[in-house]
DNA sequence: AAGTGTAGGTGTACGTCGTACACTTGTCAA
DNA sequence: TTGACAAGTGTACGACGTACACCTACACTT
């Protein structure tokens, strides 16, 4: 009773909490217009309070990519290759369209978040799975490009890096976790002296990808007869 | 000589200045750093004065894009399609790793400006040239995306339609301009009452991008005794 | 029941931003 | 000489992100 009346002086805050209302405001007034202080408004609450919650508008949007990138359905399982990279690209695909911001907001990222990362290797085990070797699927991840999501160009960045004792371990942690994604960085990078990234040739995977849509279109050129050619 | 005491307040101002001025700041420390107030600062005027030149933040935005495509060398001549398009693409692609920032500037831009269009018009002009029907190359100027720049998705939004008799006349204007632009927009929304857009359909659009390379892939995959499926 | 540590919400304040608006100045035509 | 007009200035305002000190209510011990 006594509590009742006392009671909670909203629903009380949390992390999750700001995070979809964050999601929410950005779907409907435009990620530009997103401040500390609407979204605290829209949570009842003085601007301050967020930051018991998010270190910073940084870690905000961190967050919120999470969030849609929770939003992808988990692979499916027992057909081929093929359609279960398309499906889960198409369902990418969904939740980019139910937040038109998302997209902006990881390119404008340099490090990914381990939701990202995470759902970066469990494409990539796809690709493994459906037989594809080491490097092929390297280059395959980099075709796709921003149709897997739009953050695949400069997933390591070697600008921020620490101490290489650190970089060890931080290596080591990656590899129990995202076993896929190491296995390609590793493949690519194996004669530099950094450990991550810096051995894979950005402008070879760029005409991979290039070429291999124009081949591609050559094809198509060459019997426009069909339907789609018209 | 009573000119030259009295002397210019240093070289003067000109948009193209201000322009050239604002890509070279936000080169090297970054586009979410770039303001107004550090690029008068850079010019050694007072912030107010950029607004002689340029209407506000957002203008500004539009020319350094400008200045970006407009490094982009024009078409070579006297080749077949497909390598005098390598080569455009290859270029903007030297361009845009020149100005990091711009592929996330064009992004957020909902309305092309006039020498973005006047490139996309020549691009598509190519494919035309080499023998692309209209509808092949509608498809094939999605499936390049963020290749061909970062713009192609959402070129004409309709969310900002004036009135008809307005619409009319800019239509003709853009017909004698750009017309490969408008031979494609024509012929992706016959049927739709708005003039432009809205006549395509995005998901097949993306989906044709999609399976274009997931067939090259499988291409690839079936013979990966090659160098580059090792 | 009284005390106390702590997580969560508050209030104030600072520096930075874009830009409205009123002003000065420097240049050239008449 | 005048006086119009384009270019640069100065001041000011509201919105922003967030540092920092504070308060408050509950979960514990004792």
């Amino acid at each position: 009773m006594a509590q009742q009346i006392k009671a909670r002086r909203r629903v009380q805050l949390s992390r999750d909490r700001v995070l979809h209302a964050a999601v929410a405001l950005a779907d409907d007034s435009g990620i530009e217009s997103l401040s500390m202080r609407k979204l605290a408004d829209e949570l009842g609450v003085v601007p301050m309070a967020l930051y018991k919650h998010v270190a910073h508008k940084e870690e905000l949007l961190d967050g919120m990519i999470d969030v849609v990138v929770g939003e992808i359905d988990p692979p499916v399982t027992g057909t081929d290759w093929k359609s279960a990279v398309r499906q889960r690209i198409l369902s990418a695909r969904r939740a980019l369209l139910r937040h038109p911001w998302a997209s902006r907001v990881m390119e404008s990222k340099t490090v990914p978040t381990p939701v990202v990362l995470e759902y970066m290797d469990s494409m990539i085990g796809m690709f493994r799975a459906g037989g594809f070797s080491v490097n092929l699927t390297h280059h395959v991840m980099h075709s796709i490009g921003s149709r897997v999501l739009g953050f695949t160009q400069e997933l390591f960045n070697d600008s921020e890096t620490a101490r290489p004792e650190v970089q060890a371990i931080m290596l080591r942690e990656m590899a129990a976790k995202y076993p896929y994604v190491m296995e390609i960085a590793g493949a690519a990078s194996h004669e530099g002296e950094s450990v991550v990234g810096a051995g894979c040739d950005d402008q070879f995977e760029f005409e991979f990808a290039l070429d291999l849509l124009l081949d591609g279109f050559e094809r198509l050129r060459r019997k426009q007869s069909t339907s789609i050619g018209t």
